[in-house]
Order: C-alpha cells, then sequence, then structure tokens
DNA sequence: ATCAAAAAGGTCAAAGAAGGTCAAACTATA
DNA sequence: TATAGTTTGACCTTCTTTGACCTTTTTGAT
C-alpha cells in the first residue's frame, strides 16, 4: 500500500475520533510515517482539498499545526454538490444564478448571500487581472461556501 | 499549548477581572511562566497592540507595572475609521488584527468576521499573483465592510 | 544634595521551530 | 510508452523563544 494512502488513512481516523476536526502535526507525521514532511501537503492538497468537503487551517512557528474540518454530514449534500460543481473558475452571471438559488432553498441566508456577493463582485475584485477575475471568483465563492457548510462548529482559541 | 498563548490568557483574564484594566509585573509573570522577560513584551505586541483595541502603559525603576487598557469604541465611528485607515493593500496579519478588533467591540458579528477572513484568506486568493494578493485584499476588504455598515440594520443600535 | 547601586522595564537581533511551495525525479498504470 | 500519480529535497515564510545590552526610576549611603 502506498504511503500516501497510509497518510490518508490516518487523517481520517483522526477526523473520525476527533468528530471532525482534527489538529495534527506535520513534523510529527512526517516522522512517523517516514517521510518528507511536504508529502502531508500533498496528501492533503489531493485528498483533502476543499472541493471534496474539507476545511485546512493552519499555523507556523513553535506550537504549529494544520487543522483539518470535515463538512458535517447533516449539511445539505447541495451544497456539496455545488461545491463539486464550481469549476476553478466562474463568471459573474452563474455565481448570481447559483447564490440565488442557494437562498431561495434555504442554504445560504440574505446576509451571507449578500457578502458573498459582494466579495466576488467585479468592483471588490477590480485589483486583479481581468482574465484571472474568473478563477478568483470561484476560488473565494467555494471558500466561503464550505465555511458557511462548516459553520456549525465551534471553536477557535482566539 | 504554547507559552506565549498561556500568557495572553492569563492577561485577558487579568483585564476581565479588572474590568478592562490591568497592571501586571513584567518580571513577576516571567518568574511564573518560566520565561525570559522579554517574551511578556512579545506577547503584548502581538496580542495586545493598539490595533486590536488596547492601550499600554508602563513604568520602570522600582515598583515598575505594565498597565494594559481595553479600549472601548463607538461601532460606526471606528468602521469609518478602519476603513478609511486601509490602503489599497494589506497583509493578512493585519487583517486578522483589524477583524478580531471589530468582533470584539461588536462592529462585526462572530459569522461577518469568519466571512470576511475566509474570502480574503491565502486559500481563498491563492489563485491570484502572489504580489497581487494584497491589494486584491484590500479591495475585497473594504467593500465587504462598506457592505455591512451601509446595511440598513434594524435593532442594532443599542 | 549627590551619586552609585539596584530594580524595573525596553529593544533588537539571532536562533529555533514549525509549516508552505515548487519543481524535478521517480513509479505505476492505461 | 505516455500519462497520471507519488516521493523527495531545496529553499521560503511565519511565529516563538532567548539573550545581550540599554534606559528610567527608586533607594540608600555619604
Amino acid at each position: 500500500m502506498k504511503i500516501t494512502d497510509l497518510i490518508a488513512c490516518f487523517i481520517r481516523e483522526a477526523l473520525e475520533k476527533m468528530d471532525g476536526v482534527a489538529e495534527l502535526s506535520r513534523s510529527e507525521m512526517a516522522k512517523q510515517f517516514h517521510c518528507s514532511p511536504s508529502q502531508i501537503n500533498y496528501v492533503i492538497a489531493t485528498r483533502f482539498s476543499p472541493e471534496r468537503g474539507y476545511l485546512v487551517e493552519s499555523r507556523r512557528g513553535g506550537g504549529g499545526y494544520i487543522r483539518l474540518m470535515q463538512v458535517s454530514n447533516d449539511c445539505d449534500a447541495m451544497a456539496t454538490h455545488v461545491l463539486g460543481s464550481i469549476g476553478n473558475s466562474i463568471d459573474p452571471l452563474s455565481v448570481r444564478a447559483i447564490v440565488a438559488n442557494l437562498e431561495a432553498t434555504g442554504v445560504l441566508t440574505m446576509e451571507q448571500a449578500r457578502m458573498i456577493e459582494t466579495a466576488i463582485s467585479e468592483a471588490a475584485l477590480r485589483p486583479s487581472d481581468s482574465n484571472e477575475r474568473d478563477a478568483l471568483r470561484a476560488s473565494i465563492f467555494k471558500h466561503m461556501l464550505l465555511q458557511i457548510i462548516c459553520l456549525p462548529k465551534e471553536g477557535k482559541t482566539e
């Protein structure tokens, strides 16, 4: 079995045990699995990406960590589906349609919808290169949706 | 848990207990936490900066002290001020500090704070060119803040 | 009153401890 | 054999910890 899969397995187990939120040490894991630290990043990037329903947060420096959060199961398959269906580029019109739909079906509150639209509006993204904007929009959109879906997770020591 | 966070915690508790004003002894704390005195300065500089809404005063010599004060700010004036103070480029750390402060002072709800942070996180902005990100961040940040402030907020007048 | 020692606190830079990124080399598989 | 998926390593950025050295205030001896 590939080491990548072993690591992925380990992470999944940790997530399971910790009820959807796991705080891991990259260097520890690397030591444990006798692999290079960056392989942990590889596993996370390929198996625990936002598209697959995970949020990742990390801190460097002494006492650093990588925190993975799994989208809670009770959250609509719908949003997850939408998430999967957003490619890595999306135009303003599609965004509006999707957001309106999500709002109509109660996945998003009015405020959330507004904030998302504001964040990825042409105006807000203006400093960016014009042909980059759609990609940016897709990325921000996905991250925000995910964050909202994950919301009922208390936490944050800050 | 990091010692830095322990110290920050201690200070926050002191502030809470003393109703927003705490007078501490650097050397005492250093002894208590088994750390170098300058680490206390580090914690104060990184966690209790004026940006985050704290005032710091100190005296040297015999009977010296460090006095921290939590300052409360008027919501809208503050948001407006913050808005003005954001140039057309801002780094992630400053964002975090500002948002945390706005949240602490009740200008932003927790959800709003989270959404903003998500929208302009490094991860979300990743598709963009690295030296463009700060500018983008500033733009999105301002747009979102503005949207929130301009929102007809019924019943939040206090 | 004067001055030196002691008692605080301040500053800054270097070292250490994480995590991040990227591309090149390798491997498995269609 | 192309192609996609893994593995590795060199180099980067961020956050924390420590220590050497500096400044200000108080205190006590003369």
